[in-house]
DNA sequence: GCTAATCATGGTAGCGCTACCATTTGTCTG
DNA sequence: CAGACAAATGGTAGCGCTACCATGATTAGC
């Protein structure tokens, strides 16, 4: 009684079986799936219902292979933990649920090379567009993406050379005006706390010394950095390294929230008065930042919305829209708080 | 001069450029490529000189047409900013850095809906392995989940019946765990704090509530929780409600560490000393616990062992030899600290 | 009223790869 | 040394879908 199935493949209906249950040819069902205008108001209720009693779901391997373009989206982070990329990995994810595109994501590690390899994989399944973060990619990366035949956005940071979009942020601006607020607050000493000194790290890094030049406060032995990943007991080390080293400090402006919070909490376990004896800015503003004792002030980022726009701007791209304004600058904002407020 | 390429397809080199080049079959480049031992040593290297020199890439779509079977892993978490999925993903991503396998996240946002429709998407492009978290899959879920012709692992938790395999530990447990802890030292008003209640902080909770029975002292009104999605600000504002509450309070079970660290928070911000007054537990022991002053007492989860077993899991299972144990129980274990230390 | 443009549909021919089934050669057994 | 068997290689025929190019039917234009 079973009607042989072809020696290979799961048995699941195809697009054949569709046309043949609707009696209509298969390219017409083809159409009626993607571009239902094409096709008249009655073939396309038979082909639906006919999909809907077989349950036929399109092969996404076998429509990529045939039209030469995957459904899919690549995005390259570096890392899957920080909640700053989980946020904007969290913003493309909300902005393409109702979209037929599924979501790649590689985890770079911040290297240059796995993102290079990264690249490759992914620009070998011709995905529809590619979301990176940052913008200093390997010479090579950057041919790859140039390369890759689909709109391409790099998130995080803004600069003046895109591959072809950006969304993002000055990391030096926001740098600088976390430290000229601890300046106009009235400390004089103060330090620069960072781990993992990726690009954007360093960016912000400059800020704070531009600004301490700019007062002419700046001294190499304010700064205490790591090429460690970051975390919150790591903030308190490097806390604890940075005034070793410099005993007079007055105030910290730390590379990320993590950090920040290291510090308060030594600050409190050394009994150090905050923000009396030591002012603290933290930088992205993660949820905490407004509920610790006390509150800590922040260099607020938008990162869900780097997300949410990057996907937009990619989308339009794809729909043969490019936007005009190919990059966009989000900005940032102080949050200042109680572990300023002197 | 440019010989004429196909009308389709990017005119990158294809498998058959490979083999003109090397001088031999299709099928050879194939298998050197997939089954190195099956081809001699002496055409293999011609092959890979070949592939080198063309920049050949394998197209991982027509791979999974011809083979019917995509070399991609599906994971399905609840969240993405979560930073305990976050781990286990971390834990996912790095055990398979240096395998074939491409990673597909789906974001479920704890709604089984959205979980029976990614798996319906996922399925679609027959994948190697699928790692769900959770237990509590609906009929429907459970029913795609048992026909995806794939090794299936089930994380986070254990439970007695699993589509195929599972790597967890006890929630219930931990949450006794926890609770006992706080009874033993001396600690009788312990109240449980929890937001964002999915069947894993249930079980928790049910895990509270048989300590606290046993222990008599077991009162509904210890009990505060919320559907909101849990954060360190949430945290701070359930505790106040509990206080309301039970002003006589004099220790709390808090079902994740954020809510851990809301509290704290608060209990300085309201001089309420830790562990003197109100002794504190957290759950799942971020880096964060053991920094706070005074540090959190937290139950320690295994999130990135998670991860990276439940890909050995089926890794093992794709290559044909099932795991004995199907069932993982990886445990936990108490961070005895200062914010129960008195 | 006749040609030209538009619309709705279908047939054919791949997309780039691998499963399946030869075929050839070399090696082993009795 | 014949027959059996394994190892190495290749040819063919799809995998399930869509791009491209017809085809016939309708409408528009002058």
């Amino acid at each position: 009684m079973s009607k042989p199935r072809s020696r290979r493949g799961g048995g699941r209906p195809t697009i054949a079986d569709v046309a043949r249950k609707a009696g209509v040819g298969a390219i017409t069902v083809s159409r009626a799936l993607r571009e239902p205008g094409r096709v008249s108001e009655d073939l396309r209720r038979q082909i639906l219902a006919a999909v809907d009693e077989l349950g036929y779901v399109p092969d996404p391997n076998a429509r990529a292979l045939a039209s030469a373009r995957a459904e899919v989206f690549g995005v390259l982070v570096p890392s899957l933990t920080n909640n700053v990329f989980a946020e904007v990995v969290r913003g493309i994810y909300d902005s393409l649920s109702d979209s037929p595109f599924r979501i790649q994501i590689g985890n770079t590690h911040y290297s240059g090379l796995e993102e290079e390899r990264l690249l490759q994989v992914f620009g070998s399944q011709r995905p529809a567009a590619l979301i990176v973060a940052g913008i200093d990619q390997t010479p090579g990366a950057r041919r790859l993406l140039e390369n890759a035949g689909c709109p391409v956005v790099q998130v995080m940071e803004t600069g003046p050379d895109p591959v072809d979009m950006m969304v993002g942020f000055s990391h030096l601006d926001g740098g600088r005006t976390a430290t000229e607020h601890l300046l106009q607050t009235g400390y004089r000493k103060i330090g620069f706390i960072g781990a993992r000194m990726d690009p954007r790290s360093q960016r912000r890094l400059a800020g704070y010394r531009a600004a301490m030049e700019a007062a002419g406060l700046f001294d190499p032995r304010l700064v205490t950095t790591t090429p460690v990943p970051s975390s919150v007991s790591l903030g308190r080390e490097l806390f604890r390294d940075a005034l070793a080293k410099m005993p007079t400090l007055d105030g910290v402006f730390c590379n990320n929230d993590d950090i920040a919070l290291g510090v308060l909490f030594e600050c409190h376990r050394a009994s150090i008065g905050v923000p009396k004896q030591i002012g603290i800015v933290g930088f992205n503003d993660l949820d905490m930042m407004q509920v610790s004792f006390p509150s800590i002030t922040s260099v607020r980022t938008h990162r869900y919305e780097i997300g949410t726009l990057s996907v937009a701007m990619a989308l339009a791209a794809i729909a043969g829209n490019r936007p005009q304004q190919r990059i966009v600058d989000l900005g940032f904002e102080l949050m200042r708080r109680e572990s300023t407020a002197r």
